[in-house]
DNA sequence: AATTCCCTCCCCAGAAATAGGGAGGGAGGT
DNA sequence: ACCTCCCTCCCTATTTCTGGGGAGGGAATT
């Protein structure tokens, strides 16, 4: 393991705050002697939490124009486990060009690398590396340094998990056998009967099942559990 | 990064099938000189998608037994980011215990430590190794080969992902914005009428974004269409 | 031995979702 | 310019789900 990754994690388990976070951030890119590092959680709710390097005016513009909802950087990455050179995502669509161009007027470089994670409820952050190069300078940086990378990823997030209090199990919340088949089968696209009649149960217990897993999960209706159940990852299908 | 690593890393990018997978494992395994070591997708659907050392009969009577369903350390995992020691575990349920004393009788070691990892469609999956030592001698090898193993999750999941063929970009499955926040929304646990006014629109539009995005998803129901999205990625809470 | 889940079954009334249909305006891309 | 997709609104009837209630047996933990 390299040493400049050593001295970054190292700052991560000494980090206590979010502004721990974006200090080890900040230090990380300047031993990179790149543009631009980013941590940031993507959520639809709106709030994020990130740490990162861009000019906070960049980050405003971002959020006020609404770019997290077609930036093809978190798009691209929503749909893949490998890490991806931005070069390889798809900015054909008119508001992606927008984008790219208003943040490289905003001092990004050309060239990003980005690398997602997703955590146990759900959650999906991203780590992006950003640039300016030529293909040839990006391509090589990228191939020396993705290893590195991909573990400051994931220790950057587990770090940040850890503040958010996602780490620790919930208690209580845990489904009994039954109401994780019934959940399981729901969002598969059964309705209950049909579930019932897998279960081999009648629908009125699996019924039960429902309303008990619901009420565990302090969700409003069955689709609410589902989705609850899914996140905590007390289902999978 | 260390020779061993590049090696397995070599033999997983020419690996096409899962025997290749298979052999590389083996091969990482003696290189490690643990016990075992085991790559394996979590699917509540029942068939999974594994590369591992363990003897055939011991994953038999796994299955048969249901172990998957109690198993502390898939049940841990499955809650957490972080890698985890076996150790750290909740192993005071009766089942788990009988879960382990059939493993160590079936010649699994008494220490073990398990990475989680998370693909973009909600797939789960297991890395883990397995071995006979001292806590002393296990928390040294764990520490000395976190970082390592990290990555070998990292790029065992990558290519099992690859040959799933999920890494792929589903094309002309994408939600519109209005169906992604009706979706988001019901995911949140509103009804149609809260979720209309949230967006305000009418309940009647919004109900046609839902049978839209049910539609596109090839969804029997709403909760059905909203666990597909949540799955994959197409919105998130 | 007592307690605390979990599994199973049942009723009913009201609220919500589903499956069909139709219609017009607007933005983007070929 | 045309075509396609997206956004918005409306109707009706049928099926399904939700929210209350109650009850008994079994397994595991304390």
């Amino acid at each position: 393991m390299t040493r400049r990754l050593e001295t970054f994690l190292d700052s991560l388990t000494q980090a206590s705050s979010l502004d721990d976070l974006q200090s080890s951030v900040v230090r990380l890119r300047d031993v990179y002697e790149v543009e631009h590092l980013v941590y940031h959680s993507v959520k639809s709710t709106g709030q994020q939490y990130a740490a990162l390097t861009y000019d906070p005016s960049w980050v405003d513009h971002y959020v006020a124009e609404g770019f997290e909802k077609i930036d093809p950087v978190v798009q691209g990455c929503f749909q893949r486990f490998t890490p991806v050179d931005w070069k390889r995502l798809d900015w054909s669509h008119k508001s992606a060009r927008t984008l790219l161009g208003d943040g490289i007027t905003a001092g990004l470089g050309n060239q990003g690398f980005s690398i997602p994670i997703r955590g146990p409820a759900g959650q999906f952050a991203l780590f992006t590396v950003n640039h300016k190069a030529s293909d040839e300078q990006w391509a090589s940086f990228t191939t020396e340094y993705m290893h590195e990378l991909i573990l400051a990823a994931h220790y950057m997030n587990e770090r940040a998990l850890a503040m958010e209090g996602s780490d620790e199990i919930k208690a209580g919340q845990s489904l009994s056998p039954r109401e994780t088949d019934a959940l399981t089968l729901l969002a598969a696209g059964m309705n209950r009967s049909q579930a019932a009649e897998r279960l081999k149960i009648s629908e009125h217990t699996l019924r039960v099942y429902i309303e008990s897993a619901r009420f565990k999960l302090g969700a409003a209706n069955t689709t609410h559990a589902v989705a609850n159940a899914l996140l905590r990852g007390l289902i999978c299908l």
